[in-house]
DNA sequence: TCTGATGCGTC
DNA sequence: GTCGGAC
DNA sequence: GTCCGACGACGCATCAGA
């Protein structure tokens, strides 16, 4: 009986621990089982198969084998991190192994992963007694011990632990528990996977009359749904049905330690009935779609009414508050950051009007200044996170909402935009230069549009949002009628907002010609090649390439080859050493430089002051250079010599250029004398 | 008490 | 955050 | 269309070590 196995195959009951804990070593297996093949179905079945084992064996392991197979150990918001990184590692991988950390490197740069550098160090500590096989549980359980330790100390006492872990290890379990402890897995099954699986495992191996805890005999019995009595057709509809309520209840109840309890205790269908949009539980945001041609969009969605909204560039958070007024601020990711944010706790009773006792909305977090104007992402960042006291806070921030999800114990989920935001807007008081309702307009005219989006970039955002209000006519052809839902979608990116920014769309956005100088080996699925690879402009003045920025995302594949063969040690292109006119900080040490021979076009979408990249150093800063947001490879441009590329003049005046746009005016007048 | 390295969060 | 690859 | 993992710049928090 392996995992492997086709999941009407496959029975759990033949598998055999002795009546012990679910071993480490089984679910390892079912990593490698997993690693052999990218098929995301058999992937699924891999990890079916696994979790409906230990659900017949030992169901108090389901919990801790799902949060290990999803790369994570605890709900994001619940703040429980590891802290381990490549320090810890090569300390503890040294003290068992005998490799020198210097070995350790090479392996690294060898192999891009820390779990192939423990298999390849080779455990070579004698302990006086055989250590015990290592169980699921154990192992989740170290875990959680080291994230909670903090203080003096900590990193000895968290290599303590690591290496007792590394030391129990046998085989292959040193890859994965190493992978783990770097939050890096790489199997192919982080979110979606593991939910299908979790889904179909439920389908095929129920719990019934269980209770966690008590031993399995006939009181608390597991009763296993006999699948080969069934259909492939009717299981099928079963397993996709499974799949979407799965999908749905962790979209609005993302915490696997409520959803596995949850499907141990009760049957699946009843799964809604406990894990459900709850205040203080973050929801995962609904997102919007890249959308680089505005045109088609228009011809597609002709003569549908849409709401235009400004898209800020600050920090996406979710807001809840309680009956009892307490105020939990969530980002993006599901992180809490209610510590950051004093001033918005304090500030949410105020916009409450009369009958609003708990709500979720939605909004974007910039900071202004103190005549209220708003200001770059930069400057947001640069606000305190942790034991932040309101007298202390010198950059103020301005809350945009343009959704609400949830409102005095009622989910607005399903409601259109329209009607969510209605509600937003009737049930919440605005407070000028603190909390508004995102800038908008209502329009199906593309020319007004087209104009908002020129206006919103002027303003200081990133472009506009684009969305559905309510639910289209019936005359458009189904399949688009489909992907408009005016519904609030959390977790999802889909058709019915669209993100417009301006570096998506050709001939605006900040592009520059560079020079690529040196790189980096690739990891995982880019090993072999160089990845990411260092970019410079040029500085006529001084003769020298000064770096600009890091680059890793445009590349095809194709592309990745040619470059290795352009750039390897045969056509004596690269080198060890440091070329005396490339302008580069100490603390970049790429694998490779190279000779500058060529000329690319990038493209990001802001222009930043770095503290590490010297381009343009002394031009707008005199101590730091410029750098960019999110860069991305566009193509070769074979008709420019390295000569021709961007100069640091020419960056500095782009970078004057996106301030002016924006019209902070402190900029102004420097710009001038560029 | 300060500095630099590391981790982890935002985009 | 962007992007390309695999399904 | 969906999912995943290659990695980008940057800044605060934390801790080791001088």
């Amino acid at each position: 009986m392996s995992v492997d196995m086709d999941v009407l195959e496959f029975d759990p009951s033949k598998i055999n621990w002795d009546g012990l804990k679910t071993p480490y070593r089984f679910l390892i297996d079912t990593f490698v089982a997993i690693e052999k093949t990218t098929s995301r179905l058999k992937i699924i079945d891999c990890l079916t198969n696994m979790l409906r084992t230990i659900t017949y064996h030992d169901p108090e392991s389901v919990l801790p084998a799902v949060w290990l197979s999803s790369n994570a150990i605890a709900p994001s918001y619940e703040g429980i991190e590891l802290g381990i990184g490549s320090q810890i590692l090569t300390k503890a991988i040294t003290s068992v192994s005998g490799a020198s950390s210097k070995t350790l490197k090479q392996y690294y740069i060898k192999y891009g992963d820390w779990g192939d550098v423990a298999y390849a160090a080779k455990v070579s500590v004698r302990t006086l007694m055989e250590p015990k096989p290592l169980t699921v549980g154990k192992v989740y359980d170290t875990f959680i011990s080291i994230s909670k330790l903090r203080g003096l100390g900590v990193v000895d006492q968290k290599t303590n632990l690591v290496k007792k872990l590394l030391i129990s290890c046998k085989g292959e379990e040193i890859r994965y528990l190493t992978r783990t402890l770097v939050q890096n897995l790489r199997i192919g099954a982080v979110k979606t996977t593991c939910l299908i699986a979790l889904a179909h495992a439920f389908c095929l191996t129920r719990p019934t009359n269980m209770v966690i805890g008590e031993p399995l005999d006939d009181k608390n019995r597991l009763f296993v749904e006999d699948v080969s009595k069934e259909s492939k057709d009717s299981l099928n509809t079963k397993l996709k049905a499974a799949e979407k309520l799965l999908k749905e209840c962790y979209a609005q109840f993302p915490n696997y330690n409520g959803i596995v309890k949850c499907l141990l205790e009760h049957p699946i269908e009843k799964l809604l009935d406990f894990c459900h949009l709850t205040v203080g539980v973050p929801l995962r945001p609904m997102l919007g779609e890249i959308t680089r041609d505005l045109g088609q969009v228009f011809k597609n969605f002709e003569g549908i009414l849409f709401n235009c909204e400004y898209k800020y560039d600050g920090q996406r958070a979710q807001i809840h508050m309680d009956t009892n007024e307490k105020v939990t601020i969530f980002s993006r990711n599901l992180e809490n950051m209610t510590d950051k944010f004093p001033d918005v706790v304090k500030l949410i009773p105020q916009i409450c009007l009369n009958n609003v006792n708990s709500f979720i909305l939605d909004c974007e977090i910039v900071a202004i200044n103190p005549e209220g104007i708003i200001q770059n992402f930069q400057t947001l960042t640069n606000r305190s996170r942790k034991n932040v006291e309101l007298s202390s806070i010198t950059i103020p921030i301005h809350i945009f909402a343009f959704d609400l999800m949830y409102l005095n114990g009622e989910s607005l989920l399903k409601k259109s935009l329209r009607e969510r935001r209605e509600l937003l807007r009737a049930r919440f008081a605005e407070i000028p230069n603190r909390f508004t309702y995102v800038n908008h307009i209502e329009t199906l005219d593309p020319e007004e549009i087209h104009l908002f989006f020129k206006e919103s970039i002027e303003f200081g955002c990133e472009g506009i949002m684009i969305k559905i209000l309510d639910d289209p006519p019936n005359n458009l052809e189904n399949k688009i009628r489909m992907n408009l839902l005016t519904s609030y979608e959390p977790d999802k990116r889909i058709k019915s907002w669209l993100k417009v920014k301006k570096d998506y769309v050709d001939g605006i956005g900040d592009s520059l010609d560079v020079v690529p100088i040196a790189a980096w080996y690739g990891n995982g699925r880019k090993a072999g090649w160089w990845s990411p690879i260092l970019l410079a402009i040029y500085n006529p003045d001084a003769e020298t390439f000064e770096g600009v920025c890091k680059c890793m995302s445009g590349f095809s594949d194709e592309f990745y080859k040619e470059l290795k063969s352009r750039y390897s040690q045969e056509n004596d292109n690269i080198s060890k050493q440091k070329k005396w006119y490339f302008d580069v900080d100490d603390s970049l040490r790429p694998d490779a430089w190279f000779e500058p021979i060529e000329v690319w076009e990038i493209k990001g979408s802001d222009i930043t002051i770095s503290p590490v990249y010297k381009a343009a150093i002394g031009k707008v800063d005199p101590n730091k250079g410029l750098s960019l947001r999110a860069p991305r490879f566009i193509r070769v441009r074979e008709d420019k010599n390295i000569v021709d590329a961007t100069t640091s003049k020419q960056l500095a005046e782009l970078f004057y250029k996106q301030i002016k746009e924006r019209k902070v005016e402190e900029f102004i007048e420097e710009s001038e004398n560029v």
